[in-house]
DNA sequence: CTCATTATTAGTAATCATTCCTATCATTGG
DNA sequence: CCAATGATAGGAATGATTACTAATAATGAG
């Protein structure tokens, strides 16, 4: 049995407050990854009075509380509300993030056979190169 | 036969600097991944009139020429003059960043075996945990 | 339901890394 | 040695993130 956002919060002394609830909704609802500024513009519509630090803050609250996931990416913070296990492929040359399910990459971590005194909690894979559409737009120019 | 640094740039229209080549050996002598601004401090030493942004130009052109790599922890910019794969081990409770070369990660690529239209030209491997010396300092925490 | 407690908010100011701008300087090829 | 032009110093501008504070609102107890 899952538990529910509220009781989520509110057993870690936290409360549920519309912005919280907004801003989870709105990742939740995203085609992308978004960064805190596109998260307060998209909230605006429909809580207008919110503020930027507002933003932040539940973000931080929410990552704590593993709803979501935050990342960097071209010096700027991106958040996921797929918590799923799962890697980013940046195109180097627009701005997609593709997401690739770890279902998709097999058993890696049979492979991290070192010796280290290290100990990992979790680790990250991105990938970086071109996406489909400018894989085009960079073929078209050489035509060109 | 490998090319100096000074035909390197030349071959490229860059020319020999005493900032960008006391750059490039702060870098290299440095015992640990530094920022913009360490870099920036560490330089002044001989060369005081040297200013933040000919650092930031520099690193710029180094890591265009593939001389050093540039990456992303905690929302800023690190540079490694360590150009050949590794991946690295960030401590979550201090700043200490250690490196794996790849060669102890065994042979990750053969399983790289998804499908996509999405064409990868290299990718990061990061780790997060504990190092040594944090993994003491909460097992004594836990004590007292 | 009402009230007091206290987390949360809006709004703004402050920080800090990074980038941009421009007049001056320095390296290089000829 | 000299002109062409890349590079620099210094400072201003930008933009993301964090910090601060008085006012607001969610919560739990009664």
């Amino acid at each position: 049995m899952k538990k529910g956002f509220h009781s989520q919060l509110n057993s870690r002394g936290y409360r549920l407050t519309q912005q919280r609830q907004a801003i989870l909704n709105e990742l939740r609802q995203a085609d992308h990854h978004l960064t805190a500024r596109e998260i307060y513009t998209a909230v605006r519509r429909y809580l207008p009075q919110i503020s930027l630090g507002t933003v932040y803050r539940n973000l931080d609250v929410l990552e704590q509380l593993v709803l979501i996931k935050k990342f960097e990416h071209r010096g700027l913070f991106r958040y996921d509300a797929d918590i799923q296990d799962h890697y980013h492929l940046f195109c180097q040359y627009c701005d997609r993030i593709e997401d690739i399910p770890k279902s998709q990459l097999g058993d890696l971590e049979s492979h991290f056979n070192w010796e280290t005194d290290f100990q990992i909690s979790h680790y990250q894979l991105d990938f970086h190169g071109s996406c489909v559409a400018c894989q085009k737009n960079r073929a078209d120019q050489e035509r060109a």
